[in-house]
This record gives structure tokens, C-alpha cells and sequence, in this order.
RNA sequence: GCCAGUUUAGCUCAGCUGGUAGAGCAUCUGAUUUGUAAUCAGAGGGUCGUUGGUUCAAGUCCGACAACUGGCACCA
């Protein structure tokens, strides 16, 4: 009979286990279970595994899946399993804090393997393919996901139902390589990073600078628009600021901050919501005034741990499109539905039609603020806008900011890793520790209810989520070098600037590449870094004032008056509404 | 920060069990004036991540540190 993929995967897991268990007889299990394209299982034991050891683990995997080895449930009471497990401490901790709750306790054994499971599994060993399935790598993972705890090994096996699907799959993930942002943003000469000085931070080169303006530009035109006001504030700020916020005590840490030579202490800022609560503490606010939209494109500094930084997924210094909204109770509904729809609306300009929402809620923790029932109805007010607005989300427990619950919004990159990217978070503590007011109808002070917000969230992240996505060829009006011009030899040069120069006049960047070099070549380098438009220009070209245009991606020729490409390109770049 | 791996020319990589470095592409120079994915020839370019140590001798062996990659933890 056939299984479903995912009991598949599960009982992999423990045949992993049991093949791990004859090699290295000392290994301590864990938890085994079946993820998206295959399974891992957490070990303890001396041994460090390495890749040099997939192979036999493979083969041992193998040889046990042929032995026809049956996996037997059974029922077990508390006591029984705990005896059973008297040996394995990790089954043991979780035994100890198990609470039956009238949930019957099973044990799965395949071999010589016991393990606590709720199943289900396949009948033999004889079930599972043994061709579909290959190690891909082992790490350290901490027991309970919990830093203070053990780190345990934990190998990861890409796991498929048939061996042509384990192959699609590799397939996929060794082309994935090469939309690596990393990858593309060396090859289009977008970007670099300089380990040695500024590990984590972004070195952009004119390309990529372009793009990453062009982000910005769309980004302001489109909050403008929506009533947004844009604000800066100053990047180097007194200690005492985030003393103030509350983000000291919590983030001290991983500030960037420095003495001064008359002995204070100033610290880069590592967000600029404290900035944009001066701003709106500067003179007296009505009612009328909300809700007010503060906007900024903060640039900002963390130091995040070494081990996190990740191209320009998870960098030191990035730049947020942050905004903050203030309004009252009665608007706070309204507020965060327009922020969700205004979301969903951008990133289908960038073709995320499909984004996944999580509404983080609260964790305990001694920094989180705020009492039980203003974080019941804080979340209820975001459950509620999600809900009554048909968005789909999913929970994500004690993900919340500690000053508040937020719906964030993820991309997956190119190997199928999310970000989270735009955000909207409320915000129960600035308001107060900078003693916000407005006043209201009454005639008395009331506090504003805060919102902060991001869309794309990180430039930086998402663009290269963005690079990913694309694979580098970039929607014309994004692309910071939508057409090239190749003159087929050096008689044709003056033409080619022409061309250069009517593009420019209408505000496409276009440049001519003059280097002494066929054609071919040229084609070949420019499509290579994915040039989106080649011109060629030549003698037929000049005596009818044409262009002849190849498309990135398209071996096809298009041959247009110079006045109509012109016409086109200025309406192709323009920035979508 | 933790676990594993990695670090050799601008890029991609080779250098076996130790005997002071190679290739292709790129770059530069010359020739060529080119019609849609690499024109030919020549030349230059590396204190082998940094730093200690072992050794007559270290890219190669050992230690520390850093960075990078994949995870874990973190992510205001």
C-alpha cells in the first residue's frame, strides 16, 4: 500500500535513528520528525558526526529498510515507559513532564529501535523507498530549542516518496544556487561585503544602489500618496533615549554605542521609533490630527550575533521603511487593515501575490510589559482585523514584540527559507514612556494608540528576496540598466550615443558599450548579467534610424524606429501605481 | 553566541602521504573593426584568512583568533 509523504518521512526518521543506534551504541535520542522535503532526527553521543559519515549511515539506513523490519505500536502506561526509557534521558525528561490529559502514551519499535511516538508509521521497513532519499547535512540544534540546553546533533535527510522526485528536487535546490543573492549580487555588480571591516554590512555599488533607490522612490511615492508625512531623524543619539524606550535594558547589548570624550554615552540608532516619538511629542495634537502617519527611512544599526548574518537576508546595517500611526482606540481596527491591504498591494507590484501572515502573540518573558487584559484586547484587535478582512493567517505563539503583539508578513527566498519582511506591530509601551497625548472631543489629554509599520521592512532583505525571486531580471522600471547598446563596430559609435542620448533624455538608463569586441561577445557578457534589453546598431540600423532588440531570456530580434523604442522604454520604466 | 564545514590570483577551482604555488575565465599590451552567448597572440598578477607553534623545511601538521557557508539560538 502506499503512505502519505509524511509517514514516509517519519519513519525514515526511525530507521535513521536505528541505523544510528547500531553504529554509535551510545547515542542518546531526542526527536525525530518529518519536515518540508524530508525529516531530521536530534542525537546526543560522543561521536561527531561528519559528512564523512553520511555514507555509512546511508548504507546502513539502506540494508535496514531491505531487512523487512516491522514497526509494532503499542499502548504503554507512564511507568511502563518510563522503564523502558530508563536509559535515555531526553525520553525520560519529556516522560517526567508528560501530562496524559487522558491522551493514551505509544510506543513505536522497529528493530532494536524503541521510540516514543504518536505514529502513524508504515507496516515494514519493506514500504519505504530506499533510493528516494539522501543525508544532506548535519547541526547543532539545542535540546528543546532552548540555548541554555545541550546542543544536540541533528542530520537532516531530503526524503521523497520516489527516487525521481529526490533527484527533481536536488536538482532544484543546486539551481537555487545560482539565484543566490550572494551570487547575482557579484555577478551584476550590484553589491559586496568587506569581512574584515564591516562584517554583516552592505557595500552597494552603482547598480545596486540604483535598484535600492528606486525601492525607496516606489516606496515614498506610494505612502505620500497615502497621506503619509516623511521624517529624519538623527542617527547618533544620548544612551539615555533608549533608557527611556526600554530597549536598553532589553537590547543593550547588541547596540553599537561609544563614549564621547567628555564621558557620555551615544549610541547608533538601532531603530527610529524613539526619534519619531519626539516628533510627535513637538506641540499639542488634536483628535483632529489622527490618525497621523509618521514616516522615515531610517537607516539602522544592530549588532546581531556573528553566527545570524546571512548575505543581505540578515545584515548589521540596514535601512527600514518604517512608519509609525497614531490614532485612537476607535481607529485602531481601520488603521491596521488599511496597513494589511496597502501591504498586499505593494508586494503584488513586485509579483508576491501570495504572502503568509503570522499574528505573533505574547510570550512571558520579564521584559514583556503590559498587563493580561491589554495584551488579550491588543491581540484581539489584530485577530479581529485579520479576521473580518477574509486574510489568512497563522498563529505564531509568543513571537510577539515585548511591547506588543504583530502581524508579520514572510517571503521565501530562493531556497525555500522565510523572512519575515513588512510588519505591523502594536505598540503599548512608547506612548506612555514618552507620555503621548492628544487631545480629544472632551477637551481633555488622551493617549494615542501606536502603530508601527514596515512594508518591504529591510531595503536590504528585501531586495534581496527580490533578487532571488527574479533571479535578477528585474521588472524594467526596477532594473538600473534596462538597455545596452552594442554597436556592431566602431563606424556605428556615434549613432550608438545617439541612441544612449534620446533614452536618457526621456530618463531611461541606458549606456553604450563601445569595448573593442564582437558582437557575440558582448551579447554573451550583457546577457550573463542580465542586461534586460541589448540594442544592436549597425549600418542598417543608422541609415533608418533604427534599433534591432533583443530581449533578455528571448533569442528572438525585434527591429524598431529609434523614436517608437524611445517612446516605449520611457512608458516600460515608469513606476507601476 | 553554539554545532559542523570552509578560507589558495578579481572569479571558479587544482595542489597526493610536508621539499617555499598552478589552470580556465577576468585584467593589461598588441593585432583585429567585428551583425546576436567567448577573435588571436603575448604579458603582468598570489607574504596560500590572520597569528602562534612543531620541523632542517609548512599552502600542506597542531593551537588561537577572524570571516564565510549550512543549521540552532537570537531577530526591537
Amino acid at each position: 500500500m502506499s503512505y502519505p509523504v509524511e509517514t514516509v518521512r517519519h519513519s525514515l526518521a526511525h530507521v535513521m535513528a536505528a541505523a544510528v543506534k547500531k553504529l554509535y551504541p551510545d547515542v542518546k535520542f531526542a526527536g525525530g520528525p518529518a519536515i518540508e522535503n524530508g525529516f531530521y532526527y536530534d542525537f546526543d553521543t560522543e561521536h561527531r558526526f561528519s559528512e564523512d559519515d553520511f555514507a555509512q549511515i546511508e548504507k546502513e539506513m539502506k540494508a535496514l529498510i531491505k531487512s523487512d523490519g516491522r514497526f509494532e505500536k503499542r499502548i504503554v502506561s507512564l511507568d511502563e515507559a518510563k522503564q523502558i526509557f530508563a536509559n535515555q534521558p531526553y525520553k525520560m525528561e519529556w516522560l517526567n513532564e508528560y501530562d496524559a490529559n487522558g491522551q493514551e502514551l505509544s510506543i513505536y519499535s522497529f528493530r532494536d529501535f524503541v521510540d516514543l511516538c504518536r505514529g502513524p508509521h508504515v507496516a515494514s521497513s519493506k514500504d519505504l523507498p530506499k533510493d528516494a532519499f539522501k543525508i544532506r547535512s548535519v547541526a547543532g540544534a539545542y535540546w528543546k530549542g532552548d540555548s541554555k540546553n545541550k546542543m544536540l546533533q541533528r542530520i537532516y535527510v531530503d526524503a521523497f516518496l520516489s527516487a525521481d522526485e529526490l533527484n527533481d528536487y536536488l536538482k532544484m535546490m543546486e539551481e537555487a544556487a545560482n539565484r543566490d543573492n550572494r551570487k547575482l549580487g557579484r555577478d551584476m555588480d550590484l553589491f559586496h561585503f568587506e569581512p574584515d571591516y564591516a562584517p554583516g554590512a552592505v557595500f552597494w555599488h552603482d547598480k545596486g544602489y540604483k535598484i535600492y533607490r528606486k525601492l525607496i522612490d516606489y516606496v515614498r511615492m506610494r505612502q505620500e500618496h497615502a497621506g503619509y508625512l516623511e521624517i529624519s531623524t538623527p542617527s547618533v543619539m544620548d544612551r539615555s533615549l533608549w533608557e527611556r524606550s526600554g530597549h536598553w535594558a532589553k537590547y543593550g547589548e547588541h547596540n553599537y554605542s561609544g563614549k564621547t570624550q567628555d564621558g557620555k554615552t551615544f549610541c547608533v540608532k538601532p531603530m527610529s521609533c524613539p526619534g519619531g516619538m519626539l516628533v510627535f511629542g513637538q506641540g499639542i495634537k488634536s483628535y483632529k490630527d489622527l490618525p497621523l502617519y509618521l514616516a522615515e527611512f531610517g537607516k539602522v544599526n544592530r549588532y546581531e550575533a556573528a553566527g545570524g548574518l546571512s548575505g543581505l537576508m540578515r545584515v548589521r546595517e540596514f535601512t527600514q521603511d518604517d512608519a509609525h500611526i497614531f490614532c485612537t482606540e476607535e481607529q485602531l481596527e481601520t488603521e491596521v487593515v488599511k496597513v494589511l491591504r496597502f501591504i498586499k498591494d505593494i508586494y503584488s507590484k513586485f509579483g508576491f501575490d501570495k504572502i503568509s501572515m503570522k499574528l505573533a502573540t505574547r510570550k512571558n518573558s520579564e521584559f514583556r510589559i503590559g498587563s493580561d487584559e491589554i495584551w488579550d484586547k491588543a491581540e484581539g484587535a489584530l485577530r479581529h482585523a485579520l479576521e473580518a478582512n477574509g486574510i489568512e493567517f497563522e498563529i505564531a505563539e509568543g513571537d510577539a514584540a515585548f511591547y506588543g503583539p504583530k502581524i508579520d508578513n514572510y517571503l521565501k527566498d530562493s531556497i525555500g527559507r522565510i523572512w519575515q519582511c513588512g510588519t505591523i506591530q502594536l505598540d503599548m509601551n512608547l506612548p506612555e514612556r514618552f507620555d503621548l497625548s492628544y487631545i480629544g472631543e472632551d477637551g481633555e489629554k488622551h493617549r494615542p494608540i501606536m502603530l508601527h509599520r514596515a512594508m518591504l521592512g529591510s531595503i536590504e532583505r528585501f531586495m534581496g528576496v527580490l533578487l532571488e525571486s527574479t533571479a535578477g531580471v528585474l521588472p524594467l522600471w526596477l532594473s538600473p540598466e534596462p538597455v545596452v547598446v552594442v554597436p556592431v563596430s566602431e563606424k556605428y559609435r556615434e549613432y550608438a550615443l545617439r541612441v544612449v542620448d534620446e533614452l536618457r533624455n526621456v530618463g531611461v538608463y541606458a549606456r553604450a558599450d563601445l569595448r573593442d569586441e564582437k558582437v557575440n561577445y558582448k551579447v554573451r557578457e550583457l546577457s550573463l548579467s542580465k542586461t534586460p534589453i541589448i540594442a544592436v546598431v549597425g549600418e542598417k540600423e543608422m541609415n533608418d534610424l533604427s534599433v534591432t532588440l533583443r530581449y533578455f531570456g528571448n533569442e528572438k530580434q525585434d527591429v524598431l524606429k529609434l523614436s517608437e523604442f524611445v517612446k516605449q522604454m520611457a512608458d516600460n520604466i515608469k513606476m507601476p501605481k
